[in-house]
DNA sequence: AAATAAATTGAGATACCGTATCGTTGAGAG
DNA sequence: CTCTCAACGATACGGTATCTCAATTTATTT
């Protein structure tokens, strides 16, 4: 049950933050953002403010329940947190987000924060690219 | 002179152009916020609107003169194009931006795009850390 | 050098994303 | 069940970036 969840975060269990959870997990996509959970929201006629999802997720994501990426094109977007890092590659025609990781660039980063004095708190690659998929179209 | 790179870049020679340029090229940081270039402008007592401003970075963006970036906490910020790729690492309490390449990356993030099928057109990896600068503090 | 056509500009309006405020509601401890 | 404080929805707001449009400027043509 997502009750346990909210709860393990320091939350109160509250109908938003449940459906909010819900969606994250049952959802197509598993790269959205505070926009479509909140049209999502809408076409499931549940009544929750864009307001109170922003701040949802912003305190999923300080509970490390879901992470959050800020995109190139200024887009944030928001994923639940499988535990792991990986990084992304996203096509720039259709949007499309694929997610990898790589333990020889993940080393290489430490070695670099270490050598220009940095201490790592997290890091973000993107890959910007053209897929090959047929499908692939620019967005409407 | 700056006449000739904004030519070549296919646009007219004005004003608001030479100015922004001569100002990136003088600056004391290498990369600025389009509200830092206008508010140097203002010092500078020009008359450059700040919708100018963006114009011509973006046009500048455009024409390969400048590189735009776009940071976490949702700023952006443009440098001048030294033709060298090179990734950024960000201090999260005062800001500061230092550069870095390192091959083995590079190689790397090739290889993966192929893999998932993607053809790279550009990319972006910023490591966010803390610096250990002693005037390391966050910003007023 | 003057005329002209096209591009560019500044000011302000506007769009956009995300945050803050505020009065009301409801979770959950006692 | 009652009470208190956190959480809520609505809406105003803030900062960044873009759009609109009349006025100006560029650079080409006479």
């Amino acid at each position: 049950m997502e009750d346990q969840e909210i709860r393990k975060a320091g939350l109160k269990v509250t109908a938003p933050r449940v459906k909010i959870l819900e969606l994250l997990e049952n959802s197509e996509q598993r790269h959205v953002s505070a926009e479509d959970v909140y049209r999502m929201l809408l076409s499931a006629n549940e009544d929750i403010g864009l307001a109170t999802v922003y701040r949802v997720l912003t305190q999923f994501e300080e509970a490390g329940l879901v992470e959050k990426h800020h995109f190139e094109d200024g887009h944030s977007v928001f994923e639940l947190n499988k535990g792991k890092h990986h990084d992304h590659i996203v096509c720039v025609t259709c949007g499309r987000v694929k997610e990898f990781v790589d333990e020889t660039i993940e080393d290489r980063q430490k070695k670099i924060a270490d050598e220009l004095g940095f201490q790592i708190s997290e890091h973000d690659l993107v890959i910007y690219g053209k897929c090959l998929d047929d499908a692939c179209e620019r967005k409407p």
